[in-house]
DNA sequence: TTGAAAGCGCTAACAG
DNA sequence: CTGTTAGCGCTTTCAA
């Protein structure tokens, strides 16, 4: 704990506190040889500023928070070292807060941070989060708040997606290219809107290369789990033997699928090609490896605390936000779980 | 932003301050009008009181710091989970930081950490870390702070750690067990302790059923990745055909492994037991499932919080710091990797 | 039962 | 070039 305060070094040197200050920010009208004793003193007693006090001034407490569904999450602890990185960068340190999907749970912590004073929050919303007036109340009353993944266009603000419906168009492309006929896809719970942009992606691409859209193909994972997967490989494959091609949501479910397909000794990708979503460590690691769809995490968390910083500033010279949306990029993660690529040209 | 200010509630009712502040905190030396009169007022104008104005008074800023070597890790992102929920039970907040097994680094955000003015620390070693004046120094001068999974006994502090060896006792115990006679051991790198009691662990339980302890069993995976397991399966089994259980130090790297003796047609178990350590999520997911010791990274984080929370509350005391040891117990979680257990009775 | 005053540590406007 | 003064918002004596 910093002990020394600028009243300690002034009274050694005989000078009064804010020339102290003034020495250590080495302003301008400060005689050299004052400032050199000073910041020389400073040095050796180790000195540091105290942040409450310089906060208590400034109104700026150089922390922001980042509420985020789920901290045990490949995707998501990606996106807060992504933050964490960016900010650090920017002198600023980040403190981490989760909702657990519960809206209550946003609230409590959405006020915590508020009450905090931090300078803003980067916020994912819950899945049960359907009304938005929490948010938009810290917004208006001045905290800059900037949403990432699981977002609504209801509230303006800037914000940073992935494109979830190109992306899963991308994925069921790839089947169809490496020349899959009847893809099935698993699909998860209705609320967080990424989940219904990945069916609508699968069904776009059905639709654009001419090829049918059976409902009875379209499966769904309640619980996100592994097991959902794997006991949906089997319900799948006797109800529709001849499927050719998987599509799930969400890899920890493709993953179920492989094993689901391997106990029932199905070749993997010859007979059916298996395609995941969010490339977490793991899928690289299952036999055959898995192809998936590349979530950049870090990159969402850099870029969202790039649009924070920018509303600070923009906040500091009295501008208005710009709610800017910003969508990174995503790619197929070509693996062994689907075939290759047929050249047509 | 919270903008009304004790000031502002004793303009309005035409008190002072302390009045309003007292009132707020239900001082028995107040009026039990006033006090009403005050609190509606407060909770209409939605009053929050300033953190850092009672920060600078108090000297207590109800923000902790977490300093790990990688958040994006399914070990200690469950820590940071543990250490964040137990802490918001206790009205904390955690800012989280990454040391990514830099020395320089953790020097760099233990500082940070101490310039805020936090409360106090939870901190997990970087493997490069050899000398510790910088985290002594920072005790010395009063922050608390609590060790956890990396650490060393060179620092008077308190600690919460899994016993590595006892586990990697129960591990290759396990596999004796179920009837494995010759065990490979693959282990990391050297630095950190936690790789070396592995070992010893391994030596130990091999010594206490007898069996002899043979170097070339021992491999190393230096980057404690996937493809090592994949590629030390192949040169085990090429060097050692008639091994029949193998403790890797770590799941990925087990996983690895498993997907080198398939691909070599080896049958796990039956030919060869392969066990893992951690329990990361994806070691249910593989074929078979992943026999390995459950690392409760969760229950350490919370405890970590609760030994920290109990720093705090002697050195507000004015005690001296009790310098407690917590070990948190592991177990071995048995999947299709290894064999039944024969039942000897 | 209430309020005036002091002070936590820092900064900035202003005066000298 | 340097110092005085005032104040950020809150808490806590101590006096009334």
């Amino acid at each position: 704990m910093s002990k020394v305060t600028l009243k300690d070094i002034s009274k050694i040197l005989g000078i009064s506190t804010s020339t102290v200050s003034k020495a250590l920010k080495n302003y301008s009208d400060i005689n050299v040889e004052t400032k050199l004793k000073v910041q020389e003193l400073a040095k050796k007693l180790n000195f540091t500023p105290n942040a409450f006090a310089q906060s208590l001034r400034s109104r700026e407490t150089k922390i922001i928070g980042i509420l985020v569904p789920e901290l045990v999450h490949h995707f998501f602890s990606n996106v807060i070292d992504g933050a964490i990185h960016e900010a650090e960068k920017h002198g600023y340190l980040v403190i981490v807060l989760q909702t657990h999907e519960c809206y209550e749970d946003e609230i409590k912590q959405l006020k915590l941070l508020v009450d905090k004073n931090i300078d803003g929050i980067l916020l994912s919303l819950s899945d049960k989060t359907v009304k938005y007036d929490h948010i938009k109340n810290i917004i208006d009353e001045g905290m800059p708040v900037v949403l990432f993944d699981k977002i609504t266009h209801l509230i303006d603000c800037p914000k940073v997606i992935i494109n979830d419906r190109k992306a899963a168009f991308s994925a069921t492309e790839h089947l169809i290219k490496t020349g899959c006929k009847k893809i099935a896809h698993i699909t998860g719970p209705l609320k967080p809107k990424t989940t219904i942009d990945r069916f609508m992606g699968y069904k776009i691409a059905l639709e654009t290369y001419n090829m049918p859209f059976d409902k009875s193909l379209i499966y769904t994972s309640e619980n996100l789990f592994f097991e959902d997967g794997y006991r949906l490989a089997g319900q799948m494959m006797a109800e529709h033997p001849d499927i050719d091609g998987v599509f799930a949501f969400i890899d920890l479910v493709a993953i179920g699928v492989l094993k689901g397909l391997r106990e029932q000794k199905i070749k993997v990708p010859k007979q059916v090609a298996v395609i995941g979503f969010s490339n977490w460590l793991m899928s690289k690691t299952t036999t055959p490896s898995l192809t998936t769809i590349d979530q950049p995490g870090y990159d969402m968390g850099k870029q969202a605390f790039q649009l924070l910083l920018k509303n600070l500033n923009q906040k500091r010279e009295g501008k208005v936000f710009t709610s800017e949306i910003v969508e990174i990029p995503t790619r197929v993660v070509v693996r062994k779980s689907t075939n290759a690529i047929i050249d047509n040209s």
